[in-house]
RNA sequence: GGGCCCGUGGCUUAGCUAGGACAUAGCACCGGGCUUCUAACCCGGGGGUCGCGGGUUCGAAUCCCGCCGGGCCCGCCA
């Protein structure tokens, strides 16, 4: 695939390079090979060696282009035009790829490391809202990406259960009446309820500062009021997450981490470092020279651990158990995060790689469970479904309604999935039901729909048992040839820079490829030897679109 | 006030980490294509001071500095 392609260029290049006796350093992208318009694979390394060499640009890339070896393997040719070097794909490179594409066994990458993804966490408070799912997604997408790449994943869901809204939600279960509707939103109910009375009762905060307290003391009656709590709130978390194909492999809920004492642990660890200080009655941890200009707070007066603490033992019990920690997590976690990061740095514990996603709003603002100010998952999966059933309903009137309810709900949730995933993760969005709602090009239905279109084809035709790849030579052909190659290096970049959003991209341009091809290239109205590389071709498509949907965690529709 | 992020056609957006050959797509708009493998599709067209001003460079959307606009943060909350 494309990265054994490059593998040559890259090769071949810095043979040349060294034949002709010019030299560039070791740095990243040090032959400054880039895709391009013009070619698969295209060098400026010319103009690099320019100035030190005093020499035009293009007379260095001629020469370069010289010294190339007469013979390549993937590299069908390489052209000099004027200070580029332009590299080709050749027939056989591009018959190998089919060859991989179709026996289905190029989708999966060589890293070997074992990754712990940390996402969505929200606290169990409410439901999981707008925002709450835009972690959720970006993290199980680069699950599927790691995974992909040949990583073992393990995705975790960090529990806030000593934080101080929980202590809210069962002062609000105590005090009200858990209303009959889904678990985590008659939870958020109490939990508002909680905060409207404590703005007229501020005594409200001392109670839940008491329940806190008694539960990180570990009263028994207290902890069972909060863990069954979590559990309420949470079975509806992930009734919703389940709607978006989205799994956790462990829980981890942060008392753990001060009942088995790891906790206190890192404090003793951190105290060692000499910059804890003891300051009002709290400890302290002193990290102006770090650059923070306030101290990071270790340990209540009255004793009790902070969410930052039972963080940094968290962090470290990954870091034993893992190669790479990932963490999703939104913008309002920058600053801590970077605090985390420099605490775990005293300690000589390995930081995790934070994916900050920026802050998704609605039109009338910012976003809040404790003031009822949301827009739940659970209500855009169900409006987008209902007009996916009307879509489904009228492109395909003749079909029975379960295969329209199924097709709707599969819809919704890659709709969704790929509305959120398509955007990179720095840009702040606000919440638009109008393109929640579009079906059209780039959005999940256009790259299911390219899917299914192949799926129909396949089921018309039959079995492939040789077929010529030699005759797929038209530019529509190749150019599709070319994009499913491109799926190895799509996954190891976005795998590698944690980039959910850039495999979003290529989906849509596979599935483009895939309908120009669909278009022009009759398959079934070909004949004989034609017909059977095409239909070949439609079999490799299928399986890159499969792997491609299957990675952003939308379902492959045979038919839609 | 300080820190981090963003600012690309009317709207949404890729490219920016590793500066290079005409700046990506979608929506909306205009026009064309279903007796042909599913038209949730395809083709063509118009539409851009890449926020503004400096700088570095042979070359800047991309790097540096300043400014403007927006978001997030600066709790013994999480």
């Amino acid at each position: 695939m494309f990265l054994d392609f490059m593998r040559e260029v890259e090769l071949s290049l810095l043979s040349a390079l060294e034949r002709s006796g010019f030299k560039v350093g070791m740095s990243l992208n040090n032959l400054e090979l880039d895709r391009s318009p013009h070619a698969d694979l295209a060098s400026s390394v010319a103009f690099r060696l320019a100035p030190e060499l005093k020499r035009k640009p293009a007379s260095i890339a001629a020469e370069i282009h010289q010294a190339l070896p007469a013979e390549f393997w993937f590299v069908g040719r390489a052209e000099c035009i004027g200070p580029y070097l332009n590299f080709f794909m050749s027939l056989r490179f591009l018959n190998e790829v089919l060859e991989q594409a179709i026996a289905d066994n190029c989708w999966f990458g060589g890293l070997k490391e074992k990754v712990i993804v940390e996402h969505t966490s929200a606290n169990p408070d409410g439901p999981l809202h707008v925002g709450h799912i835009r972690n959720s997604v970006i993290g199980d997408t680069l699950v599927r990406i790691l995974h992909r790449a040949g990583c073992t994943i393990e995705a975790q869901y960090y529990i806030n259960d000593m934080g101080r809204q929980e202590a809210m939600v069962v002062w609000g279960a105590d005090h009200f009446r858990l209303e009959n509707i889904k678990n985590d939103h008659a939870i958020a109910q109490v939990y508002i309820a909680a905060h409207k009375a404590m703005e007229s009762q501020p005594e409200i905060k001392r109670e839940a500062d008491e329940i806190i307290r008694q539960y990180e003391a570990g009263d028994s009656e207290t902890e069972s009021k909060i863990k069954s709590a979590v559990k309420f709130a949470l079975s509806g978390i992930e009734e919703t997450l389940q709607r978006l194909d989205i799994h956790h492999d462990s829980y981890h809920w942060e008392s753990e981490f001060v009942r088995n004492g790891d906790v206190d642990k890192v404090i003793a660890k951190l105290e060692e470092t000499g910059l804890t200080i003891w300051k009002d009655g709290a400890l302290q941890l002193d990290l102006t020279s770090h650059g923070f200009e306030k101290n990071m707070i270790l340990r209540r007066t009255d004793g009790t651990s902070l969410y930052i603490t039972r963080d940094l033992a968290y962090h470290r019990w990954k870091a034993a158990n893992c190669d790479r920690i990932v963490d999703i997590l939104g913008a309002d976690h920058k600053l801590i995060s970077s605090q985390l990061k420099t605490a775990l740095n005293l300690m000589g514990i390995r930081e995790p790689e934070v994916v900050i996603f920026e802050f998704v709003s609605l039109p009338t603002g910012s976003m809040s469970t404790r003031r009822g100010k949301f827009i739940s998952a659970d209500e855009v999966l169900d409006e987008v479904e209902s007009r996916a059933f009307e879509e489904v309903s009228k492109r395909r009137p003749n079909e029975s309604e379960e295969f329209r309810r199924g097709v709707a709900k599969y819809v919704a949730s890659g709709a969704i999935r790929y509305d959120i995933v398509k955007v990179s993760a720095d840009k702040a969005t606000t919440f638009d039901w109008r393109q929640a709602l579009d079906f059209e090009k780039l959005s999940a239905p256009f790259i299911q729909y390219s899917y299914a279109r192949a799926c129909s084809i396949l089921r018309k035709a039959e079995n492939i048992d040789t077929y010529n790849p030699d005759l797929l030579k038209g530019h529509d052909e190749v150019a599709l040839i070319k994009k499913i190659a491109e799926f190895d290096l799509v996954i190891e970049l976005a795998a590698r820079e944690l980039k959910p959003h850039t495999l979003a991209t290529y989906a849509r341009e596979l599935a483009e490829a895939f309908n120009q091809f669909y278009r022009y290239c009759p398959v079934l109205e070909s004949r004989d030897d034609l017909r059977l590389a095409r239909l070949a071709l439609v079999k490799a498509s299928r399986n890159a679109l499969r792997a491609t949907l299957e990675t952003l965690g939308i379902q492959a529709l045979e038919a839609m």
